[in-house]
DNA sequence: CGCATACGAATGAACGTTCGTTTGCAAATA
DNA sequence: TATTTGCAAACGAACGTTCATTCGTATGCG
């Protein structure tokens, strides 16, 4: 019974430790030899627990991408107002980047490492992930919530406002967390507001 | 005498088609075959032209934070209220992101792959770009024209909202480039507003 | 003019290094 | 004993870069 030794398996280990890596230099930059010292092991060491580097990458983006599909459904089915389910989605985002710095990092920028098959099934989230979010949108905006403007330059605005949190934000320092959540959702939902 | 035969000399053309890969692909994945291939040489005759890899990334971090620190020059010598300041150097990333996407992936993604001399120098610059535009927020909020917020979460959240035009933009489409620079600053400016 | 010289530009071959990955075997664990 | 884990060694491929050489053209000089 290989299943849990101690708190987590030595692949999880691996897996969360490339996570970090590829945010801080990027998944090209970031060598097995690396993520081998990270975990305290050799490179060949490594191919015990996985199979390959794109199988780590290929796990973080579709994990991460089923997390804020996940965010979605749940958002959905509650029957929320528009700026409510926009609120409740901006929160997902934000508290996503600053617990768990790498998912924006692979929803933003790793992703596009991914060779062909994974690519456009990664790609197909995402496109089916936004087109969700920009529903939302614009059903705010015919409802006279928002303010009538081009969805996508709200959806990408939105998307890219919380991008900075995984390279700024640190725990105890001036701001606490429940802060810049506050901070953040208050900019993007007035500069929504109709 | 050497100077011109076409537009534009062979350096600038190879540094420009590595700036566009860098941006599509990665500094580090872009091998100099790939960007020899792209401006039709070989590998080898790059060198004719450019000294090294680095060389290339570090002519465009510079200039492109060369071309933000003058904006900034500028919009500081004019007396501008807080509110028009930040709209004029909104306009200034916008538009150049949609007319040289390179430069905000240079100043926001690939200046981490910088060797050390270059490196603190770059960090240096945007540092001091971040501290004048973030002055320009705190006294927004003193004046009484900006809500009262974190001045970094607005900073960033202003630097970041911009990210996206570099690789969602396409002239002709259905957007100009005008109605989205507008749709932005409106965006952005109704968020701060007090 | 005719010819030597210099030089910018391009190349194929090769350098040393690092890459991701595989293999065979030993140690640890069950 | 059977399985998992780790490692040294090695693999071919790709990396950034160097080098000697070549070709074409422009200049200097008789």
């Amino acid at each position: 019974m290989p299943k849990m030794k101690k708190k987590t398996s030595k692949k999880a280990l691996i897996q969360e430790t490339a996570a970090r890596l590829f945010r801080d230099k990027g998944y090209s930059a970031t060598s097995m030899r690396d993520l081998a010292e990270a975990v305290d092991l050799k490179a060949s060491s490594l191919y015990n627990h996985i199979s390959s580097k794109e199988e780590i990458l290929k796990n973080i983006c579709f994990e991460n991408a089923q997390r804020f599909l996940s965010g979605m459904e749940e958002v959905e089915q509650q029957s929320l107002s528009a700026p409510d389910q926009v609120r409740e989605l901006l929160r997902l985002h934000i508290t996503t980047a600053m617990e768990d710095a790498t998912s924006v990092t692979a929803f933003n920028d790793e992703w596009r490492h991914l060779n062909e098959p994974d690519l456009s099934e990664f790609k197909a989230l995402r496109r089916d992930y936004e087109q969700r979010f920009r529903k939302i949108l614009e059903g705010g905006m015919q409802a006279g919530a928002f303010r009538r403007m081009d969805a996508n330059v709200a959806l990408y605005t939105i998307f890219s406002s919380v991008r900075w949190l995984y390279d700024w934000f640190q725990p105890g320092k001036a701001l606490t967390a429940e802060q810049v959540e506050q901070e953040v959702v208050e900019f993007i939902m007035q500069g929504l507001k109709a």
